[in-house]
DNA sequence: TTGTATGCGTTATCAA
DNA sequence: TTGATAACGCATACAA
């Protein structure tokens, strides 16, 4: 509410000084100093934003670009945004809020023509997504929680799914299984450009591939009455298979239904493994899944803080991206056992 | 990108004549209209919103204020959020994500004091809630999600936790049940004061009253082992229960263990009752639980609405603040049946 | 070390 | 009906 000048008029001095003392941009006595900060705590002085903005073209604002929750926004997302904001807060900095419902880069446009957007975080990030190609063309400062198809340049922090693979599938094969399917999203246009559908189908099979492990893709389930049919259809066709990876929630209630309704039980007869779930909803489970735990808030972290280091103004134009990517946590509940005896047994073909 | 001034050049007028005619702020001839608008589109003009916050004091940002999430932030928060945001949006404002950590106060204190912040909305209101009375007393334009002890003269939008509870208990009534357990948060200092914890136990108590349904509250659960020694106290103490209805997800999943380890099943020996959980909750229950589904979209932006329509310059100050319940949506689902047969016998006393 | 003056892009108050 | 012009609150180049 008060301004820089009844500041300055308090302490006896020029209004541009009361600004140099308050951002240290300049010199300032120490006695003036001292009594421009008590002048300034008394009245409660907070520079204004706006004003602040306006000339320096610095707003302390960052847009949190989300697509409009059709696909389900779950727990996961939340947790982007809620920890992105708070490293924001930490920073000094403030995050908005910007669903993009039908046209992304207008919304965009508008978002950075207004003069409100220091920089725009983006989330869901597809491999290959139109907003990077206008971020990138526009110059604003960006970076992803997730990454397009080739990244080089910009900053991101994304899950390390070669990684995530590679602890399921040491996890599996500690337990002695030999096979793995994987029930990965339905093939819809979203899926087939979404980054971790993709990804994580890719670096199972590179896992199962180094560790000897037979596995099986091409599986698909995003409700419980595809995990259900999908299971029905491994039962019959393979029954050699002991381990299942899903990345679906729903899919795997359907998956656990399926195999309570064959007179099968979890973990004796299959181990059921949950990919990119929180605990929270591992837990809901009966038995508790095991699952891979994506790290949403740390994503959501370093991703505000390297965007954040971008904005610096010591950052200069020389700055390299930084890209970090961080491995799921495993998180291993009572739906991993040792494979089932006679698994081999009717195997087809 | 582009200036007022470089329009006005463009269009050979003068500034405020470009301002008037886009604002439409005063009557400006058809012809220089034309000429403006052409003009201002050709230079794909933006109104500088720093610019216009700063001298209109509107700068149109909401804040939305949410506890920092370690209390468990789910899918119902999340949706609050989201829809608030889109309603915003829809509006022509931008919603900025606030976590108030320690100090909610002086966070308000700090988004109001740059100048950034129009108006706030309050999410999880507590009963006796400091952020309230903070900004009554500032004078700040806000609303909120949820309501306080008494909401006199403030706009919100809460859950009508009385229907909601007379939905439930007609819904097991009519099930052929006399008997209700509730098993409500802990009761720690948190649930205490927090509205819905209070409100659901004692609507569902005048409601189970209305209906001579014997009520049991003073349950509590808010995790897998205590939702089981609640079950398990139950069934040792009060065989009678036909019905219990459970405000914690996690308190489900121990009562439905504790329910198979004792050989029962639901619905045939429990009718099992989820409150304020979404269905995308209640549908990872095996079997698929009965579920009392908080209208958290509607609420979301319905608070964003009345907090929107308090800012609008014609809303004068008698403004009659508005105040809207929106009950539970009953969503039944495999978990609920009539009561067991023989359910009266055991009754302890 | 400090003060003066100018401009950031708008809106709003005057005259014309 | 339109055009100057003064704020809004701050940062900064320049003068003192």
């Amino acid at each position: 509410m008060s301004s820089l000048r009844e500041v300055a008029k308090q302490a006896n001095v020029a209004v541009s000084t009361v600004s140099a003392a308050l951002n240290g941009t300049r010199p300032v006595a120490a006695a003036t100093r001292a009594r421009i900060e008590l002048a300034a705590a008394d009245l409660g002085y907070r520079p204004n934003l706006l004003a602040r903005g306006l000339v320096s073209k610095r707003t302390g604002i960052l847009a949190l670009l989300y697509p409009a929750p059709n696909r389900g926004f779950g727990l996961t997302e939340m947790q982007f945004a809620t920890s992105a904001a708070e490293a924001a807060s930490e920073a000094g900095y403030h995050l908005l809020l910007s669903p993009d419902k039908s046209d992304p880069v207008a919304e965009l446009r508008h978002l950075t023509g207004v003069g409100l957007i220091e920089g725009v975080l983006l989330m869901e990030v597809r491999l290959d997504d139109e907003r990077v190609d206008h971020l990138v063309a526009a110059g604003t400062p960006f970076s992803m929680i997730g990454r397009t198809r080739q990244p080089a340049g910009i900053s991101y922090a994304d899950i390390d799914f070669a990684a995530t693979a590679r602890d399921a599938v040491d996890h599996i094969v500690g337990l002695g299984h030999r096979t793995l399917a994987f029930l990965n999203h339905s093939p819809d246009a979203y899926a087939a450009l979404y980054g971790p559908t993709v990804r994580c189908a890719e670096e199972f099979a590179v896992a199962a591939g180094d560790r000897g492990v037979e596995y099986l893709g091409d599986l698909h389930a995003d409700s419980v009455e595809q995990g259900r049919a999908a299971f029905e259809w491994l039962a019959t066709n393979r029954p050699d298979v002991t381990a299942v990876a899903v990345m679906n929630d729903h899919a795997a209630v359907g998956v656990l239904g399926a195999v309570a309704d064959r007179g099968w039980r979890v973990p004796e007869d299959l181990t059921l493994l949950l990919v990119l779930s929180s605990v929270e909803v591992a837990r809901m489970f009966h038995p508790r899944l095991t699952t891979l735990e994506p790290p949403s808030a740390e994503l959501g972290r370093l991703g505000a803080r390297m965007l954040i280091d971008q904005l610096q103004p010591d950052a200069g134009e020389g700055k390299t991206p930084r890209q970090q990517l961080v491995p799921c946590r495993l998180v291993v509940g009572e739906s991993s056992g040792p494979p089932r005896r006679g698994a081999e047994t009717g195997v087809p073909e």
